[in-house]
DNA sequence: AACAGCTTCAACCGCCACCAT
DNA sequence: TATGGTGGCGGTTGAAGCTGT
């Protein structure tokens, strides 16, 4: 699937259709509050290789402290907020690209029963996901996997209520199980989480699900901190010589995307980070295994 | 082959919270 | 306390790719 095409080399990203915006007037200069940015020549649309480039070069060796500042720093006519999405959502090494896994996909859905549409939330109990990836995966995917199985992908409740067989199980069984499968080592040893669930317990802001009552131990495991950074226990479990530059171990070669030959073509070029060839190596082995 | 409709996802927009003054 | 600047978040858009006819 070409979804998957990165930056570099991405068709998306070479089309000319990036528009300049043009000066604003005097009048609109005087008027009304100062934009976010100075839209003098700011540039919009897909990004170039050449600015991802630029970005990735100038926030490695510089970092971000300020994002308005850092276009005119880094020599890109972009917006500020528009090179700190491109930073957070696509270029920032430490991502995983390539679409949830089963499990992903499950904690997302249990996420969401709690948190909502709080993206920002759900994604930061998935290493190397953002916001963006999870909402857009949410609307495209998730949701209507939700509704075919009768659930209502806002309330999480079923649709029908008199509908749902006793055969189908419900999300929150199918939760539990799936869970419990990938889970089993990690959730025997646990006896220390209850009092985070106490903490986790006390914020109003998340609605609660059906799923809390049903299993309490399960429950508290599951929103205890231990668990949620235990979740990367799958998606992190290897490549930890890369750790120190927050790069996960799977790589998008796994699922044989050619963005990632590039970026790490580009890296190591450009940033002399070898360590992703570790990172390759390892899953081409483990792909071979397979 | 050509077209239309659908799907996907990167990028944008507007709003809000937080912080400094 | 009021105000302005900044970063972050969530909703939405639109171009590119895919699929069906």
């Amino acid at each position: 699937m070409v979804h998957q095409l990165w930056g570099l080399g991405s068709p998306k990203n070479c089309c000319a259709s990036a528009i300049i915006i043009p000066p604003p007037s005097e009048a609109s200069l005087v008027m009304g509050r100062q934009p976010c940015c100075d839209k003098l020549g700011v540039k919009k649309g897909p990004w170039t290789a050449e600015e991802d480039k630029k970005l990735v070069t100038f926030i490695l060796t510089n970092g971000h402290c300020c994002w308005r500042a850092l276009p005119k720093l880094a020599g890109l006519r972009r917006c500020g907020k528009s090179c700190r999405l491109r930073w957070t959502n696509y270029l920032r090494p430490d991502l995983k690209r390539g679409l949830l896994n089963e499990a992903e996909e499950q904690l997302v859905i249990d996420l969401h029963a709690r948190l909502g549409n709080r993206w920002s939330k759900i994604a930061a109990k998935l290493p190397g996901r953002t916001d963006n990836e999870i909402k857009n995966h949410w609307n495209t995917h998730i949701k209507k996997k939700l509704i075919k199985m009768g659930i209502d992908p806002v309330t999480h409740e079923p649709l029908h209520e008199h509908v749902t067989p006793p055969e189908m199980p419900t999300l929150v069984d199918t939760e539990h199980q799936e869970l419990s499968k990938t889970n089993d080592n990690l959730i025997t040893s646990d006896a220390n989480s209850s009092s985070t669930l106490e903490n986790n317990s006390t914020d109003e802001h998340r609605p609660l699900g059906p799923a809390s009552e049903d299993d309490p131990l399960m429950m508290s495991y599951i929103w205890s901190d231990e668990f949620l950074s235990n979740v990367s226990w799958s998606f992190l479990a290897q490549g930890e010589e890369c750790s120190e530059l927050g790069f996960s171990s799977t790589t998008p070669s796994e699922d044989g995307s050619s963005w990632w030959l590039d970026y790490e073509d580009f890296m190591n070029e450009d940033f002399g980070f070898n360590c992703l060839n570790e990172v390759k190596m390892e899953t081409l082995e483990n792909d071979d295994k397979l």
